[in-house]
DNA sequence: CCGATGTGTCTAGACATATCGAAATGTTGA
DNA sequence: TCAACATTTCGATATGTCTAGACACATCGG
């Protein structure tokens, strides 16, 4: 049994700490389902198809961007969003692999 | 684009999102990893490394169960805890897998 | 410069979750 | 049967999150 309880996270667990966390509201998924293999999608058209106020949205992009899971740029007025598609599976991956051998 | 924002989340998505919620929370990671490879641990044991109550803990450990991560089983007065590996990767690897090829 | 547009922030209320201690439940052994 | 033990449930309170609307800020076109 691994005692000290209060050590710290494992980086890989860390960092997925906020992905979890995130992506534990079904709001934000089904932002995050919105997306095709890809593409790019803006603050209005994410609002248009979802069933909440346009600064809920705001507030679960938010979310989203500060836990990795998507990625912003601003072109414009336009604020553009995406999967940060890499990084999210290598965050995968690493959890996957520290089940395998740690737990 | 991906418009019908109310449409059913896919399967994989739906096991995760307990497994998401489940372990967004600090204190439940901290549980998750005093597990060791195998190993199989009570409430006590779990309560005790812990800094919480031990209703508190139970409370957490219910969670988790009925997230799919912990299993549990009853023998006598005592209630044992185990990771429930082999489920939690494969649906770290389904997701991984419908991020790869449909996000 | 001004109005329209896109986005983010702030606020307040509703709602949900976390926490602890006490009480209840179930189990074992004397 | 009874006392001790392990765990869960319950009640109360504190804390955090979700949500919409009002407001603020930046950008673009005229």
């Amino acid at each position: 049994m691994n005692r000290n309880y209060s050590r710290a996270i494992p980086a890989e667990w860390r960092a997925m700490s906020k992905v979890f966390e995130a992506l534990g509201d079904e709001h934000r998924q089904r932002l995050v389902l919105s997306f095709e293999p890809g593409e790019r999608l803006n603050v209005s058209q994410l609002a248009e198809v979802s069933t909440l106020a346009r600064s809920t949205v705001s507030h679960h992009l938010k979310i989203l961007r500060e836990a990795g899971v998507l990625e912003s740029e601003k072109t414009g007025k336009e604020v553009w969003y995406w999967i940060n598609k890499a990084w999210l599976m290598q965050v995968f991956e690493d959890v996957t692999e520290h089940l395998r051998k740690r737990l």
